[in-house]
DNA sequence: AAATAACAGCAAAAGTGATGCCAAAAAATT
DNA sequence: AATTTTTTGGCATCACTTTTGCTGTTATTT
């Protein structure tokens, strides 16, 4: 999992804090996404499913606690890791914040760099966990993985040769392929096939991803464009 | 692992905080083991392998951050949880402490009910991670201890090499595990089995379990998904 | 510009190979 | 000894792969 794929939501009901704390947590590469209150909050955890949340405790309407609450209730959320913001000298509401299943707080007032050294401690452990190999171009994801991709959003489950190529092709997106390095590449040197083959999967391909993306370059070969 | 087996090193040179943090920490049924100042508190992490070492920054001889970096470099302590002693406002030792490899830190002056919330909640994860050898993914929930798992609510009791296979599959739902990784890890490299062992199995757990659970990718292999 | 050749697209058909399924044998557990 | 689990081989099937023959297009030659 990369850095950029992070999600950490964000639940205050004071702007400010949203701002100072989003701006430091994005720069830093992660994907922030922020609520008002503890009812939005527990509603965008629910979600987006992020792997850091970090709750203001006091909130008017459900304060952090119940919100706590609430999400750890939520089976696919048992992972995230929950830290509360509170100020300096609330001991009682640590104390209520640990049984409400938060793993930490941050005190107020907030210092960036303590912050996000915080932030990164939390998340070593769920970072070092599943590393997927999955590669972007675009709006296209290839995710070697699982031998899927997402188009668009959706999900496509290629057959082997026909993710292969297409891996192949979108590994260096713009270059041109030769049908000789195709061939070598995905069908291995040995296995000889007839001439039309690839076109054939090209066709499967452009089927399925839309035709724009696969150029065709006469008398040479094919690439992928974004 | 019983409450009463979970190790606590305590690394502080002022007896004060050993008697009253050893006291509580005791008193909740963990074992407490003490050090009094840095180099001492290696050795001992060393030996005793505890799970969470409470390390004072500000010791002489060898401080708080020298110490968590000397016991982060060994392997067999880096699932040990680290956590500092601090006084409040040296945010510099904050930092440092958390680019020294520690996963929390504790302010002085220490209030026993905050404290003990705290190791508990570090030791969640902990326990969780470590102790409570079962896994769920959706509604399904896997006890490697027991060799069961509970499936929508019913217990299913399953031989070994089908819980095997559903474990390893499990394990990462979406990814796809290839003939030769299934065989390798449920049967081990040097047992040769033939080509249609795994299929049955997979038969058998579609049954057991529902059809939609197991995809089949053709020519690569199969998927667990929820 | 017309004829020719080379190339890629296409659809359908044929081929192949991996997987599903079964029933029965072998092995392991009880 | 009885039962359960695991493995196996045969067969059917289906998905994927490759071929085929045709068409249209582009490039080359005359």
């Amino acid at each position: 999992m990369k850095k950029n794929d992070i999600k950490i939501l964000l639940v205050d009901d004071e702007p400010d804090i949203l701002e100072i704390v989003g701006y430091n947590l994005s720069n830093e590469g992660y994907k922030v996404i922020t609520a008002e209150n503890g009812a939005e909050g527990v509603k965008k955890a629910k979600k987006e499913q992020p792997q850091l949340i970090i709750l203001d405790v006091m909130m008017p309407e459900m304060d952090g606690i119940e919100a706590c609450e609430l999400i750890r209730k939520n089976p696919d959320l048992k992972n995230s890791i929950i830290t509360f913001l509170t100020a300096r000298g609330e001991d009682y509401s640590q104390v209520a914040g640990f049984d409400a299943g938060a793993d930490d707080y941050i005190t107020k007032p907030i210092k960036p760099k303590v912050l996000v050294s915080k932030v990164k401690a939390l998340l070593r452990r769920f970072k070092e966990e599943d590393i997927a190999d999955t590669v972007k171009i675009g709006s296209l994801e290839i995710n070697r993985d699982e031998y899927k991709i997402i188009s668009k959003g959706e999900e496509i489950i290629l057959p082997r040769k026909e993710f292969e190529l297409l891996s192949l092709l979108a590994s260096k997106p713009g270059k041109v392929f030769k049908r000789d390095e195709i061939l070598d590449a995905v069908w291995g040197n040995e296995v000889v096939v007839g001439g039309r083959t690839i076109d054939v999967h090209i066709r499967k391909l452009r089927e399925k991803l839309g035709d724009n993306s696969f150029k065709t370059i006469k008398g040479v070969g094919y690439k992928f464009v974004e």
